[in-house]
DNA sequence: CCCACTCAATACCTCCAGGGTATGATCAAA
DNA sequence: TTTGATCATACCCTGGAGGTATTGAGTGGG
């Protein structure tokens, strides 16, 4: 049996009349007669009963009409599932975040995102930035989100926004009392850095952006993420150099202070990460939205 | 598209190894290799990801083998319960039975087809003769059941069992004190008869029967069936031939008594009544019960 | 009562597409 | 580098789907 025997059945199932089905289906009568009785011998069940006027179902007739029509119909589903998933319109994405440091690039790119492809389903992960090199390679994930991105054999980087970097101190500390903070003022004030993890990473943005102004930081401590770095600066471990992305974390008592006289790329970037020559239409779409966000 | 296609697709999805999946469809491996290219350029989706190792599913690819499995099994299923309808196994049948004379056989032999056929709804319908011979000509019902079928040019006629008469009498009527009552004795009575309708029954019946022995009987009252013949019996307007089924009917005061010295074919058939050349399985599967039930 | 009409079925032909064999291209592991 | 595995390509062959012409059967009008 075939997707054929079936379009042919309900064609003269509908018409009662096996000429004025063959017109419809753009053949000649005698084939599909053919068709219908290859059909029928195939079942082993008369499905018509043949009268001078036309073909009228049987009783078995009806109900393989009904099945028949079904199939048809999921046929036409499948395929036009099928064909949105091609596109990258239906199915599933697993993104990884990096742990509290999303502050506003990435819900803003996943909304769009979703905007766009409703029935694409975002999971997300968080993980490290090691982390999520692992779960690429396993397949686990198709996307993920880090900065301080190396280049590397098999993964791909992209770059979705920079961000200016803003000293997080104290309000009552001395830094925050002056016009404007001279980035060598750096050099006298404890440091809180992050994050910890795999190399390299911000911390080593931050002390390279020191060093190409002659100085060692003084470091006071280093911790896994910006919202633990904060407290710090809250508690009075001293100063910590933040994304710009990071000021929504509004902690009390601490406020973000631009700096003056900045080395040049006195900036970090946020960029993502995914498989060399994977083909899934979905990622294709997400990088696409992740284009159109960095664009604006 | 094809179910040749899905049946290939599903054994490549399975085998993630195009040569392996030709090996179990029994075919060779170019065949195959084109048709899922086919496929794939029909539905504009790629569905594999070629490796050196074999092929795997895309996202797209997974989506459209439960669909692929989802169809393949209705169609299974279709053709399965088309085979069953074609046999008389699954369906629908209606059967007219007349006012109130069904009380004995009739319920035993639809017993009887429901265990044989338990996926086979039959409905019932309460007809008069000449209702059921016109809901057989219009197809509303397949088959009828009545008594006294006179020959049809559309209508088959079989015969399904023969009653014996009895006298429904009261219990204080003189007949009844009898040892055992002469048929001659009716034309001294007034008989209580049934139905009115259509012609010939069982009235016409009674009276040749009375007229083979020479003599016209007193008519007291036509009824339309046996319940309300016997009621009347009760209530002394008479004595009531009635088939033996009919003793089911337990009136208090009323008693059925054998006849003795009758004409010879003393007794009254029940028959079907169904559409001549009616090729439904389903009523074959009907009438192979009733044949079965006559015979025991 | 017969003829014309309407359908479905049959006979026979053509041609395309599905299947086969042989071979190529590519990549991984030994 | 070689070998083995896997998918893709090239080319041929045959079965079957579709076409035309015709037959057979049953109905209704003249």
């Amino acid at each position: 049996m075939d997707l054929r025997h079936l379009r042919y059945f309900v064609a003269v199932a509908e018409e009662e009349n096996i000429g004025r089905a063959a017109a419809r289906l753009h053949i000649s009568q005698p084939p599909l007669t053919r068709q219908i009785q290859q059909l029928e011998e195939e079942l082993g069940v008369t499905l018509f009963t043949r009268t001078p006027r036309g073909m009228t179902l049987t009783q078995a007739g009806e109900l393989f009409l009904d099945e028949a029509r079904n199939i048809r119909a999921l046929v036409e589903q499948a395929t036009e599932r099928t064909q949105r998933a091609g596109q990258g319109k239906l199915g599933r994405i697993d993104v990884a975040i990096f742990g509290s440091a999303i502050l506003d690039a990435i819900p803003k790119l996943l909304l769009a995102f979703r905007n766009h492809h409703p029935d694409v389903k975002v999971v997300l992960h968080t993980m490290t930035k090691a982390e999520q090199i692992e779960a690429l390679r396993q397949r686990r994930i198709s996307v993920g989100f880090n900065r301080m991105l190396a280049p590397l054999e098999d993964l791909e980087t992209r770059q979705v926004t920079t961000e200016k970097l803003l000293l997080a101190v104290r309000a009552d500390h001395p830094l925050a009392r002056l016009e404007s903070i001279p980035f060598a003022e750096l050099q006298h004030h404890p440091l809180v850095l992050f994050p910890t993890g795999a190399r390299p990473s911000f911390i080593d943005k931050v002390i390279g952006l020191c060093s190409e102004r002659g100085f060692q930081p003084k470091i006071s401590q280093e911790v896994g993420d910006a919202v633990t770095g904060v407290a710090l600066v809250a508690g009075g471990f001293g100063v910590c150099l933040v994304p710009e992305s990071a000021t929504t974390l509004q902690f009390p008592g601490v406020v973000y202070a631009p700096l003056s006289d900045t080395p040049p790329n006195f900036k970090v970037d946020l960029s993502c990460l995914y498989r060399k020559g994977d083909a899934s239409p979905i990622l294709a779409a997400f990088l696409q939205t992740v284009a159109e966000y960095g664009k604006s």
